[in-house]
DNA sequence: ATATAAATGCCGCAAACATGGTATAGACTG
DNA sequence: CAGTCTATACCATGTTTGCGGCATTTATAT
C-alpha cells in the first residue's frame, strides 16, 4: 500500500505561504482541486514554514507572498532554500517595483508571478516551473530584461591605450610595478610612466583608485 | 480598450536578419502569411540591414539571429539600437548557453528565443514584444534567472570586524590611511594595524589585492 | 573570574609608490 | 614635412605602504 510503485498516484506536494486569509484559501483552493496537486501546508508567515520543515518532508514548490509580517518573502527565500534546495520557489505577490524582483530572483527565487494573474495561469506556472522553467508575468520579464541592460550601460572610455590596458590588468591583479616590469620584459620606468599617465587617463592617484574604477565602470 | 495597432490598417513592420536561406524564407513565409504583420525585408547579414536604415523607415520588430558571417548577432543588436533606439530586437538562434544570453539581453535584446520554436510561439512572442513583454523560451528564462542567482552569489565570509570594514570601504574609496585617520578620528597607527589584520584575514599583501578581493567576492 | 576577541595606540624601517621632470624612436596623420 | 601619439627609458624626491613587534582598554563569552 504504501509502495513507491504508485508514484504516478502521487500529486505534487506545494506549501503556501500568505497572509491574506481570503487569497490563501482561495489559492489552497484552487490547488487542491486540480488535478495531481496537493497544498499540503497553508502558512500565514514565513515562520511558521520554516518550523514545518522540522516536521514534514519539504515540498516541490512553494508559493510564497512578499508583503508578509516578520520575516519577509524576501529573506523567506534564503531560509526555505537553505533548509530544501531542491524545493522550488514561485513567488506570488502585488509588488511589481524592479527592486523586489531583483532581489527576490537574486535569492533564488525560480518564478516571479503577479496577484491578477489568472487562476489558469497560475496552476500553469507551477507545471512550468517544475519542468525547468522559470515563468514570469510579461511585465515582470520585460523588468528583468531591462535589469540586464542597466548592467552593460556603463562601459565608460578612458582611452587607455593596450599597453596601458595590459599594465592596468596587472596593477589589478596585485603586482607591484617592478613585477609587472619583470613580467612584460621592461624597466621599471616604463612601467611607471604608464602608470602615471593612467592615473591622468582615469583621473586617480593611486592604486585602489585605479582599481576601483577598473570595477565600478567596467574598464578592461 | 483597443490596443492603437489593431486599430489601424498598417502591419506591424518586422526585417529578419538569418544567414540560413531555408529558415529565412520559411520565417518571412510566416510572418507575411499572419495577419497585420509583414515581414518588409529580409536579410542574410547584420552589414546588409543597417545599410537599409539609410533607405527605409526603422521597423517594429527585428528578429535577429546571433550565429552570422561578419558583425555577429551581438554586435548587431547593440547598432541596431543605436540606428533605432525604439526597434525591439528579438533574438532567435540555435545558441542557448548562458554566454550568448547574457551578452544578447546586456546588449539590448527585448526577447529571446530559441529556433526549435513552433510558428506559433515565434508569431505569439512577436505580439507579445510589442505589447511590452520579453518573450523568452522556457530554458532562456530559467538560465536567466540562474545568473541573477549567480550575481548575488554568497558574499565569502572573511569575518571582517565592523571596523575594519569600515577602514576597508575608505581604501576602496581611494583614499590613504592617514586620510582614512582623519575621516574617522584614529590615530595613523590604528589605521595601519586594522588594514594589516584586513590583510591576514583576506589573504592579500597589498591595496590592489584588497580592493579587487572586495569587488570580485562582493564584500562589504 | 578569566580567557578571548576587538578596537585602539605606538615604533621603526625597508620597500614601494606618486609625481615632477626629460628624452628618444617609431608610427601615424594631416 | 611637421605634429601628435605611443612606447620606451631614466632621474630625483618626498610620501605612503607593508609588516615586524608591543601594549592597553573594553566587551563578550565560558
Amino acid at each position: 500500500m504504501k509502495n513507491a510503485i504508485h508514484t504516478e498516484n502521487k500529486r505534487i506536494n506545494i506549501w503556501l505561504v500568505e497572509d491574506n486569509l481570503r487569497y490563501r484559501k482561495s489559492m489552497a483552493t484552487l490547488i487542491n482541486g486540480t488535478k495531481g496537486m496537493r497544498c499540503m501546508h497553508a502558512f500565514v508567515s514565513c515562520e511558521e514554514a520554516i518550523d514545518m520543515f522540522a516536521h514534514d518532508s519539504p515540498p516541490e514548490v512553494i508559493l510564497l507572498d512578499i508583503g508578509l509580517p516578520g520575516i519577509s518573502g524576501i529573506q523567506g527565500i534564503e531560509k526555505f532554500k537553505k533548509l530544501s534546495p531542491s524545493s522550488l520557489i514561485l513567488i506570488l505577490t502585488i509588488y511589481d517595483d524592479s527592486d523586489k524582483v531583483f532581489d527576490a530572483l537574486c535569492a533564488g527565487a525560480s518564478g516571479y508571478l503577479l496577484k491578477d494573474s489568472s487562476p489558469e495561469k497560475i496552476i500553469e506556472s507551477i507545471k512550468e516551473v517544475l519542468s525547468g522553467g522559470a515563468p514570469m508575468n510579461m511585465k515582470i520579464a520585460h523588468k528583468v530584461l531591462n535589469l540586464f541592460a542597466q548592467f552593460n550601460k556603463k562601459k565608460s572610455d578612458y582611452r587607455l591605450t593596450d599597453r596601458e590596458k595590459e599594465i592596468l590588468q596587472h596593477i589589478v591583479a596585485g603586482l607591484t610595478k617592478q613585477q609587472i616590469a619583470d613580467e612584460l620584459f621592461l624597466s621599471f620606468h616604463t612601467v611607471n610612466t604608464h602608470l602615471k599617465n593612467i592615473y591622468i587617463k582615469l583621473h586617480v592617484h593611486n592604486i585602489s583608485g585605479a582599481v576601483s574604477k577598473v570595477y565600478k565602470e567596467n574598464i578592461l
